[in-house]
RNA sequence: GGCGGGUUGGCGGAGAGGUUACGCACCGGAUUGCAAAUCCGUGAAGACCGGUUCGAUUCCGGUACCCGCCUCCA
């Protein structure tokens, strides 16, 4: 079992991770808001908790953890795109316009996260089966004397949870010194925040105490979480954006409700995406969605290894050197381990994801198994990185790559022995070094290359390889 | 304005209070009958100013610059 650290938001310092319960460690990643496409920064957090979930099942065991990463189809920019659909003519009822636009914005990003090599989650619940939870939460909350019903809302009184502020290192008198913002007038406190709000007739609904209405924005990770991990879990994730006010307000909205329990231990966020320097943004125009980079041809290996070579905790910049410099080191270690079955990992590969995932050092690790030769240990490693599917097939990316590095190391790179034979090679080799007469050298290496077989020329020894073509027959008689 | 984070060699990017990170690029050399997307190696850093220390890129303080967040925006 290794000693795993992680930087924890909550106490900002890097502490040694101890689970609740070793047999289940239990995570939650705040997912997608499904009105659109998932540009380039939406992978981070995935590929970062990707990282983390193959950690603890190495280290806990693959049944020992669960990881929930929600969707939200609970979101205004959806209820647009149903209205617009409606106003087009479509015959569906406006939820069904919702659905078929969460459906459809699902569909593609478990199409995106796949081609980046992240596995699916154990439970992706979405927003619209959880509203019972969060209606019954809401109400829980104002029986506590933690929120408040007015004029059709209901709020969460920051005031009654005295911690609030404490993750983002803010304080309540000073935001609102801060704030910059119009308060709605029927806020007790300008922090206090919307549980509950009432839906027009054009906009999809459920019926509540507080009469028709849907969800404030922070409620549905509280109940989801609670319903599919319980109160008190390991690991609470997502973007820095979100430390605040998203997760500020979720700490509030679950902590008050079970006061007993301790909701999320570690607090984990990563930094944001930057695009050639520069926040990704539509004004500045480099404004991509990990589908327009698939679709230009940036395989989802590099861009799962461009991500995973930066920190988490440090702003990331994509940039299209990165990404040329990262197909040409997966381009050579695929074709270093195709066909070679995963050995042990490499020295020093666990110790350095363990030590808050630097991923980076885990790198460094496989770069050294490379330069050595050890490849069954690179290919282990890459196996767990996910640089390779678990089907163990290649890409068509990566398979065209082996091949062309293949083609590249007609006289380059060791890889496997005709026994024998090339020990033969290399004796008549060495022979005639001193004599200077390549006769036999040359004889065997026709020979040889007529059979199909790559003959490579190392310092001190000779790599012989079958080609596709390789027909045993032809050189039966050299032995 | 408030809060948080960052600043490492040409580029990318880590760890560690005192020994070469590593990769890419560059340069030098080697190996080779031919051949290199082969091998070996050198150089190059820690934004700035102070402080603590025998010693700091690493700890502390300040300055500059950059980034993010600041009530429904994920």
């Amino acid at each position: 079992m290794t000693q795993i650290r992680l930087t924890n938001t909550r106490t900002r310092t890097k502490d040694v991770f101890v689970p609740l319960d070793a047999s289940n460690v239990r995570l939650y990643l705040c997912g997608p808001t499904v009105y659109d496409r998932a540009h380039l920064g939406n992978a981070r957090p995935v590929l970062v908790f990707d990282l983390l979930v193959r950690l603890l099942r190495h280290d806990y065991g693959a049944e020992a953890v669960t990881y929930v990463r929600n969707f939200t189809d609970v979101d205004d920019k959806i209820n647009a795109e149903a209205q617009r659909r409606k106003a087009a003519g479509s015959p569906l009822t406006l939820e069904e316009l919702v659905a078929e636009r969460s459906e459809e914005t699902i569909a593609w990003y478990h199409a995106d996260m796949d081609a980046l090599g992240a596995d699916r989650p154990d439970h992706e619940p979405r927003a619209t089966a959880y509203i019972a939870q969060m209606i019954e939460m809401t109400a829980d909350l104002i029986a506590k004397g933690h929120a408040y019903a007015a004029e059709g809302h209901v709020l969460f009184d920051v005031r009654s949870f005295p911690a609030y502020g404490k993750l983002s290192g803010r304080s309540v008198d000073d935001m609102i010194a801060g704030a910059r913002v119009e308060v709605a007038p029927f806020k007790r406190d300008p922090m206090d925040f919307v549980l509950w709000k009432p839906s027009e007739a054009d906009v999809p609904g459920w019926d509540s105490p507080w009469g028709r209405g849907r969800p404030g924005w922070h409620i549905e990770c509280s109940a989801m979480s609670a319903a599919l991990l319980g109160p008190s879990f390991d690991i609470h994730g997502g973007g820095l954006d979100l430390q605040f006010p998203h997760h500020e307000n979720e700490i509030a909205q679950s902590c008050c409700a079970h006061p007993e329990a301790s909701f999320a231990t570690v607090w984990l966020h990563n930094e944001m995406l930057q695009v050639e320097g520069k926040k990704m943004s539509k004004s500045l125009g480099n404004f991509f969605t990990v589908r327009d980079l698939l679709d230009q041809g940036v395989p989802g290996e590099v861009i799962r290894f461009v991500m995973l070579s930066t920190h988490y905790r440090k702003p990331m910049d994509w940039t299209e050197a990165k990404a040329a410099e990262a197909s040409q080191t997966l381009s050579k270690w695929y074709w270093l381990t195709d066909g070679v079955g995963a050995g042990d990992l490499p020295e020093g590969f666990i110790d350095a994801l363990a030590n808050d995932l630097n991923c980076s050092g885990a790198h460094t690790a496989l770069k050294a198994a490379a330069r050595a030769g050890r490849n069954a240990e690179l290919r282990a490693g890459m196996e767990f990185l996910g640089y390779w599917p678990a089907d163990r097939k290649l890409s068509a990316w990566a398979r065209d790559e082996v091949q062309k590095q293949a083609h590249f190391a007609e006289h380059s790179y060791p890889r496997l022995e005709l026994s024998g034979l090339s020990w033969k090679l290399q004796g008549a080799r060495e022979k005639a070094a001193v004599s200077k007469d390549f006769s036999e050298v040359d004889h065997l290496k026709t020979a040889l290359l007529a059979a199909g077989v790559e003959v490579r020329m190392l310092k001190g020894s000779v790599e012989l390889v079958p080609g596709p073509n390789f027909d045993p027959e032809k050189i039966a008689g050299l032995n």
